[in-house]
DNA sequence: CATGAATGAGCTTTCATTCAT
DNA sequence: TATGAATGAAAGCTCATTCAT
């Protein structure tokens, strides 16, 4: 019988009131105090959720990850090239969605500790490799496309956020379209 | 002739071992200290070049900006693609050979206050975009490609010198191949 | 007949928890959350029957100072010098047997505010200082022996207790046929 | 060439202050700032010479244990127990000289983590022991008396030190004399 | 120019105490 | 009574920056 909200409840927030804390300033000019104040609550108890600062990046890096986890659990249907444009559309969209956490995965390459990105990184290959494998089988793919070139479509989605969080002139939402252009369209027989 | 060396050479001693420091912990862990040790001067003596810590990020910045300005100052031969093609090989290699630097940038994410960034990308931006468009008029791409797919030129590279830096097991060197297959060959009429 | 237990059954439940925990790690290092659950009851029940941390600690102090207040009570038998012998012995062996209590005895020195250490010694003295009076009044005393020396007795048990607390190769029990040596033998006509 | 005092110096200015700053309200309730304060520096300059509030506390009971060191070091001249009686009487001189540094070797109780107590009191008991083990072997001792009885006398020392710390109506320089009629008088054949 | 001791603002974290339930 | 979430004052420690030498 908790007090009035449940542990997890009041965790995320925390959590939410951190990604607009430490997009608004970058994590590192962002203090325990000002994410407690975002939250409406004390300072004091920010440490009732989370061990740390750092605990908390960790913490909002991870519902990052969840979230931009391949929308690929959908198997989709179709061809896997079909199905590879989808995959591409939905986690543009998805990174479009939310900015503020996309902002703040910048900030966690300056963490310290260091936390996981290369393993984020391998699953999002992972999920577009095997789809470019598959759609190779089927002849779908130039000669010479193949699992390597799921970093290059990673990475042109990557890149693109980065720009479009860099410059409010550029709109990642607009670059869906020449994404999928470049990097489906361009690889097709 | 000053003492030894001139004040642009020391402050570039400096600049150099500041890159390496910072690439090696992080700009956030990285002390004024760290640096002066690394170029094997005393602590106050960084002031006698920098005005603060962060003026110290500034130039690590900008020094890899002006690396990484367009080898496009090379107006280059052949067709607009192939020199699109020199253009992105070249910055592939670039970056690829100065990883340290590289590594950096991803600070200045979270630097406080913020770099400039934007007008970094938006140069690259324009250098490849130029190229796009004179190949779109002499009749090398596909329908629909033009101005707006620089950005996700830009951002492969990008997006593949992140994950490189990520995790060791990318090699940015290895996807200079993927990278002009996807983004140039596959735009390619 | 509240509840099950009466407050002055509860606030002892606690006061011994507390002996414990001061003991086992100090009492600066012991937080009000430790004692809690060593009584096994919540943080804040606590403060149902003691004020503050400070009081805790000065209730430790006190059921201390009552359980080593002199076994003089027993007005006991046999010369005077036989009687100290007595008390000497059973103080020793009421130190022995509450290690714990000593323990923390040594942290009440650093209590602040200060307990009143001085008049729990004062009455130790005063005791003793009786029976050396009577002794001496007896001729069972070497000239020159009397009142003041009631603080060498005092001390020499209070130090053998402090080695012994300090360091586990010295035993208090073991102690005490050599301060009574001293102290009681050593002074006798 | 160092900048104006030299290390050690400065470290003993500050171990001073602390020394001072900790007698007068406890180390529990002494803060860095206070020691500084009292020392005439600034609360950062402290961390220059102690990497923690706790090394300094180390520090000064290193000092005190230094100090305390038997002064035994003078072999001293006439019979053993001429020599105890030297001992006792110098050491007793020592600490009634310096009650600052005593009254914060109580505090040393209280410290976390633990400093080594433990051997300070050895070592006291040591050059004791080995006077009494002289003595006896020359016969002038009582029978039954021996090294054991090492621990009763520094025992009587520190007792009566407690005790005079404790209360200001007992003072230690007169408990000179009483120490000395019972626990080396006494102890004579 | 170079140095590094000194400074002190500022931050994280802890925990005694309170009080709504 | 009992609870434990919430509070916020307080203190240890760090480190960018300054400046006397």
């Amino acid at each position: 019988m908790p007090k009035r909200v449940d542990r997890t409840a009041r965790q995320e927030e925390i959590l939410a009131a951190a990604v607009k804390v430490f997009a608004r300033k970058g994590f590192a000019a962002s203090r325990i105090e000002d994410v407690a104040a975002e939250a409406g609550i004390a300072k004091g108890s920010v440490y009732l959720y989370f061990p740390s600062r750092d605990a908390l990046l960790a913490g909002v890096f991870e519902s990052y990850a969840a979230k931009s986890e391949p929308a690929s659990a959908d198997p989709g249907t179709g061809s896997a090239l079909d199905r590879l444009d989808h995959l591409v559309r939905a986690t543009v969209e998805m990174l479009a969605a939310h900015p503020d956490h996309a902002r703040v995965l910048l900030d966690v390459w300056a963490s310290n500790p260091p936390l996981d990105l290369a393993d984020m990184y391998r699953r999002h290959r992972g999920a577009i490799a095997d789809l470019l494998v598959e759609a190779a089988a089927a002849g779908e793919l130039r000669t010479g496309i193949g699992a390597p070139h799921a970093a290059v479509i990673v990475g042109a989605i990557e890149g693109c956020l980065v720009q479009s969080l860099a410059d409010p002139d550029v709109s990642l939402s607009e670059l869906a379209e020449p994404i999928l252009q470049v990097c489906v369209a361009g690889i097709r027989r």
